[in-house]
DNA sequence: ATTTATTTACTAAAAACTTAGTAGATAAAT
DNA sequence: ATTTATCTACTAAGTTTTTAGTAAATAAAT
């Protein structure tokens, strides 16, 4: 899977919404100020090239389909992320996150719930 | 706190490791093939720039000594992600882990073990 | 039918990032 | 003292990314 820059992020996080949309759409999705219409589709074209969205002609314009999802996506980020900077260990980037109160008692409660199930499920 | 580059993190990656260093020996420290030594220069350069180390004169050389923790880097891009990829949630990233045996038992039995903690010393 | 609006393909300038060379300073070796 | 090695500051070429304009095609409105 190839990396998303930052502007064609911004795209997609607009296209993960929608599911699929045209230029003129991901433009008004955007927050002020809006790029250019025409810079919001020179982007799309390269998400299309990179194998991130398909390009379907419809009507008089084209519609962009996501093809990778964001879940694939943030798989790949998050994967990346433990391993470049959590020596590979989901654990220790646990542990990281519950220093510092940066986890509320209810997120700590649901990821035990989570692990429970799953060690439960792989019996 | 400023994103790293690519170059920029890898030079990092080095100098978290070393704790504080002179060019030559980043250099050094790089895979084959390694880049010339101008260019480490450079890139160190920036990250004094950026606040990410501090650049101390050290006899003929400079020292470049790691200001910003690879901990603190880590939790900046951590939470950048859990942001923009999980809702915010970090029990929703643990329940995206959890799935198809991204984590073992004993990572899952970790985590558990890391929260229980953390609920303990909250109350 | 002609004007107006929308969309695309193509092009390109500007900005950011990467890589490294050159010249000059300083130190070490002979 | 002169040569050799090391290091830095400065510069710049090459690459990627970002942004958007222009011209042409098509459709819609008058």
């Amino acid at each position: 899977m190839k990396e998303l820059t930052k502007a064609e992020e911004q795209v997609m996080q607009i296209l993960w919404e929608l599911k699929e949309a045209n230029v003129r759409e991901v433009v008004s999705n955007f927050p002020d100020p809006k790029p250019a219409y025409t810079t919001v589709a020179t982007v799309m074209n390269a998400l299309e090239k990179k194998g991130f969205v398909d390009k379907i002609p419809a009507g008089k314009s084209h519609l962009f389909a996501v093809k990778i999802s964001k879940e694939d996506y943030s798989g790949f980020k998050a994967g990346a992320l433990v391993k470049n900077y959590f020596n590979g260990s989901f654990s220790r980037m646990a542990s990281f996150f519950a220093k510092d109160n940066k986890l509320s008692i209810q997120e700590l409660e649901e990821m035990i719930k989570i692990a429970k199930a799953q060690i439960e499920k792989e019996k």
